[in-house]
DNA sequence: GTATTTTACTTGTCATGACAATATAATATG
DNA sequence: CATATTATATTGTCATGACAAGTAAAATAC
């Protein structure tokens, strides 16, 4: 469901939909408020009622604002949290208010194992990426995190400093990729010595152990991405899902 | 965005986005190929274009279709897999094929920790029901879960054996409460001596703690779950997140 | 004062219609 | 044969209009 139409304008319902946004964000709408009908936003915007409707039933998808038939529609109590974990690592340390900063332990082409061929979804024979990077906020390792990226989508990555340059970025500037869905399988492990080390951990202590997929907007999968988190220096949090 | 609505007849809309989510399970409709276009649904439902746009636009906003403008719609290649930690234990565990149980330790009325208040957004003086449970598959321990419940929202929820009752059936069938969207915060720690006694494990083995909170279809906070589950039985799937 | 009915407001569903934007295929031209 | 133009297909946006369903408030009846 993207929010930011990809197109040459801006639609009115996407406008009057950053407009409500903005009035929950500096809290002129609070959580519990009514927000105005469908009426009252197509009079006061000018626009038809089914144009004031997208507006709030994408607000409605984003589980930012609920609605009930014959009564109304009211923002959500809870607010959502930044989720972590998801996107750019960059983007989510950023998000925290540290410094993100990665060192690269290696960047190589190579051959894929097959669970990795299978996920990715590799035509034959195809080659991989491997970026191998210690995730550090403030310094600090955080994460060791190993991304496997199809080679046909990215030619000439291997030009690029990771230690510098956000991976990310690169998909959306160079190569015309935005990720856009993810999803992750996560378990808890204990560090092996040689991990335990690079993150500045005890052998054996607790980490986190997620599995991305992440994907473009039309789903090919654009990157698989093993981390290994410290357990006690990093939350995962999800987005809110839909479990009805 | 809820897909099945909450009304007293079936919507057009709704009938043709499970007809084609049909043939998507049944493999009439493959990953990659294409959908019937717009014009195509409407002659073949005998509907109007903007009824077969909802039907596919609902497809999209739950990551199982992709549209492009001026090309037509898609059937993702990633399927989307079921995700876990996030519904009811019960559910999860039935949907990996397990069987599910649970060891009651403790069902107790109580006055809630400050953190726990805040998070549940209770009213000035609003007691929990606080329900310890022992989460087992095929009677292995997998799970140590603390579930904190709005007492308000659950008058005379002590009366239930939580063995053998599924707490999501009894909020849907006695308190007409439906969980809706879930969020989870989750960590790896290690296991202290207690928790590894009844999750079976060594003191000390790695443990993923998700703190997840449920909120029904207006955003009241439902729940609030602490669940410590062993790091080799258990993988936490999210669900697929939009991150674009 | 209470119960019932009516009114008003609001969201939900669906129709018809039009045009814009995007992309590809077919045709015309040099 | 290559290039440019036109046609076609499809999704995206927006309008007007109507009626259903749900809910609460106001008015009326007893």
């Amino acid at each position: 469901m993207p929010t930011a139409p990809n197109r040459s304008f801006t639609p009115l319902y996407y406008q009057i939909e950053q407009d409500l946004l903005r009035q929950i964000d500096k809290g002129e709408l609070k959580p519990g408020d009514q927000l105005p009908s469908e009426a009252q936003i197509s009079r006061q915007y000018g626009v038809s009622r089914i144009t004031a409707r997208r507006a709030l039933e994408n607000l409605v998808q984003q589980g930012i604002v609920y609605s009930r038939q014959g009564i109304g529609s009211f923002v959500a109590y809870a607010r959502i949290r930044e989720m972590s974990g998801f996107r750019s690592f960059s983007e989510d340390i950023t998000a925290k208010g540290y410094r993100p900063s990665s060192r690269v332990v290696e960047l190589s082409l190579e051959e894929p194992e097959a669970d990795v061929a299978r996920r990715l979804q590799l035509p034959e024979g195809g080659k991989i990426y491997r970026l191998h990077r210690i995730r550090q906020m403030d310094d600090q390792p955080v994460a060791d995190e190993v991304a496997y990226l199809p080679a046909h989508l990215y030619p000439g990555l291997d030009q690029y400093d990771f230690s510098k340059a956000s991976l990310y970025e690169v998909f959306r500037t160079r190569y015309g990729i935005n990720p856009t869905w993810a999803d992750a399988e996560i378990e808890a492990t204990f560090a092996a010595p040689d991990l335990a080390q690079r993150l500045g951990l005890q052998p054996g202590d607790a980490v986190l152990v997620a599995l991305r997929q992440t994907y473009s907007a039309t789903f090919e999968v654009i990157e698989l991405v093993r981390s290994v988190y410290c357990g006690s220096r990093f939350t995962f949090f999800t987005g809110r899902q839909f479990i009805g």
